[in-house]
DNA sequence: CGCAATTTTGAGAACCGTCAAAGACCGTGG
DNA sequence: CCACGGTCTTTGACGGTTCTCAAAATTGCG
C-alpha cells in the first residue's frame, strides 16, 4: 500500500516576522537592466519612499506599454485607496472570492497555498511595486492565499474598476496581460528550479532572483539586499525543508558565494554564484515599452 | 565545496512518439464542470473533429467573457491561418523572438525549458484548445520551447494581429487575459504539486488533472482518456526520473487506483483516487464568462 | 530577565536517482 | 517470415540527497 503520510508541516510557525523593511528607493530606472550596474556602495539607501507609493502601478504598467495621458489619469483613479495590513494576516485567502486587488507599495507579501496536511508551498514573493491577488480577482475564487511578511503599504484596485478601465482604455488590459505574462514566466522559472534543481542550485537561484527583482525597483544591487525572509519561508519557497536550507546556506556561505546573515543577504562573489546557479535572467529581461 | 554535477538529462531520448491521438470531439459543453459527468462509456469516442478546428479560439475565450457579433468576426480574422506540424520537431524555442501563437486544434504539444546541463523541465502539457506560445508572443524573446508530441493541426495567431484586437476590442483583450491567467493557476497547481507532494502523489495529481482537462474538451471521462505520454514525457513534467516513475505507476496500478497501459489511462477507482491524491480542481473552475 | 521565534547541529532513515540490463513492442528490410 | 534495431517499459541493486526527529545555541522583545 502506498502510505498516505501524515507530514507534520515544516514551514508553519508562522512569522509574525523579525524586521520591518524600509523600503527607501533611489531613482533607480525600472527599466534599467541588471546586467549594467553600478556595482557599488549604498545597501541601506537613503532617500524617499514617495515616489514607489503614488505611482507604482503606473511604473509596472508603464514598463510594457507606453501609456497615453488619458491612460495614466484612468490609472490614477485606478488605484486611488490606500490601505495597510499588519504582518502576518492574510490579504487574500484561498477559497475567497476578491473584489479587489493591490498594488505594494512597501513591505514584503508572499502568495502561497496550503494542502490539507497543513504543508505549505510559496509560488512567489511580492515586493514592492508587484500585484497581490491580481489572479484572484480575475478568476471567480482564489486559488491561493496572500500573506504580508512585513507591515505593508499597498494601494487597492476594484475589480469592477479595473474591468471598467479596460473597456475605457485598451491598452491598459494589454499592459495587465503583460505583466500578468511576466509574472507567469517567473512562476515558470521557480517550477523548473524546484523540478530540476538540487537544493544549492535552487537556493542560489533563488537568492539571485530576489536580488535581481529588488535591484529594478532600487531596493538592491550586485553586493545584496535587505531581506526579511525567515529559513522557514525559503524553504517553503524552493521546496525544502528549513533545516536542509540552513545546511546549504552553510555550504554557500562556506564556499565563500553567499552569505545569508540579520536580515540581509551579501553577495560575496556574485559572478561565481551566478555561474553555480546556472542563473539565467532573460525570463525577466525588459527592455522597454513591447507597445508603443 | 559544493559538487556541479554533471547529470546526464533523463527525459531526453526524445520521443518520437508512439502513438497518435485521434482527437475526436464529442458535443460537449466547455463549461461543463468535471463533476457532473455522465461516467461512462466511449472512450474511443467517435465523431467529427471540426468544430473545435474552426473555432478552438472562439470556444476558449467565450468561456470566459461573453463575445458579441463583432468581437466573433475580429476572432475569426485572427485564427485563419491552419497549420500543421509533425511530431518532436519544435514549434517555438527558447530565446528566439517570435511573431506568432497557436491555437491547438489537435493532437498534443508540450511546453518545456532546457537547462544548461541538458536536463529538462515540462511545464505544461497543451490539449486541444489551448495556447502554444502565448507568453512567447507577449514577451520579447520566448523564455521556453514547445514541442508537438503527436503531430499537430493548430491556427496561427500573428502578433501584430493579436496586439491590433486588443486594440479595436477591449473585451477580447480581457479574455485573453482571463485565459492566461487560468494557464498560470495551472502552472502554480504544478508548482505545488512538485515542491510539496511525494512522487505517487504527484503523479496521481497529475493525471486526474489531465483528465480533467479532456474532459472539459471531450477527450476524456472519468473512467480514463487516451495518453499518448511515454513515461519519459511524464518524468519530465513531474519532475522525477522516468525509472522513478515506473515504479510509482505499478504502485498506484497494484493499488488498483489507476492504470496506465498502451496508450491509456484507466481510472480504476477514481473516487479514491481522487482522495488519496487529494486533487482540488477549483483553480480549473470555469462556471461561465466571468464579464457579461 | 525570560519567553518565543529562529538558527544551528547531529543522527538515522526514507525517498528517489543512477546505473545496468532484460523484456516488450513496432516498423523495416532482407 | 524472420532478423534487426530502436524506443519504451520494467526490474534490481546501490548510493546520495534530503527529510524527520531532537535538542542546543542564538536572537529579539516585553
Amino acid at each position: 500500500m502506498l502510505p498516505v503520510e501524515d507530514r507534520a508541516h515544516p514551514g508553519r510557525p508562522n512569522s509574525t516576522c523579525c524586521m520591518v523593511s524600509n523600503n527607501h528607493l533611489r531613482s533607480a530606472d525600472l527599466h534599467q537592466l541588471f546586467g549594467n550596474f553600478h556595482d557599488t556602495t549604498s545597501l541601506s539607501s537613503v532617500g524617499k519612499a514617495v515616489e514607489m507609493r503614488n505611482n507604482a502601478l503606473e511604473r509596472k504598467l508603464g514598463a510594457f506599454v507606453a501609456l497615453s495621458e488619458t491612460e495614466l489619469s484612468v490609472l490614477d483613479e485606478l488605484n486611488k485607496r490606500r490601505r495597510t495590513f499588519v504582518a502576518g494576516r492574510d490579504i487574500v485567502e484561498q477559497g475567497q472570492t476578491e473584489q479587489s486587488a493591490y498594488v505594494l507599495a512597501s513591505g514584503w507579501a508572499c502568495s502561497y497555498k496550503l494542502l490539507q496536511d497543513g504543508q505549505r508551498q510559496i509560488v512567489d514573493f511580492q515586493i514592492p511595486g508587484d500585484f497581490l491577488g491580481l489572479r484572484s480577482l480575475l478568476m471567480h475564487v482564489s486559488d491561493h492565499s496572500v500573506e504580508p511578511i512585513t507591515d505593508v503599504e499597498v494601494t487597492e484596485v476594484l475589480r469592477d474598476d479595473l474591468l471598467g478601465a479596460f473597456t475605457q482604455t485598451p491598452r491598459l488590459a494589454t499592459a495587465v496581460l503583460l505583466a500578468a505574462s511576466r509574472d507567469e514566466a517567473m512562476v515558470v522559472e521557480h517550477l523548473v528550479g524546484i523540478g530540476r534543481r538540487n537544493a544549492a542550485e535552487r537556493l542560489a537561484n533563488f537568492l539571485l532572483e530576489l536580488g535581481a527583482r529588488l535591484t529594478l525597483v532600487g531596493l538592491g544591487s550586485k553586493a545584496g539586499f535587505e531581506c526579511p525572509l525567515t529559513q522557514y519561508l525559503m524553504a517553503d519557497a524552493v521546496g525544502l525543508s528549513a533545516v536542509h536550507v540552513n545546511r546549504v546556506l552553510r555550504q554557500l556561505r562556506e564556499d565563500g558565494l553567499v552569505t545569508v546573515h540579520e536580515g540581509f543577504v551579501s553577495f560575496d562573489d556574485y559572478d561565481r554564484l551566478a555561474k553555480f546557479a546556472e542563473f539565467d535572467l532573460t525570463y525577466m529581461d525588459q527592455i522597454g515599452p513591447l507597445l508603443k
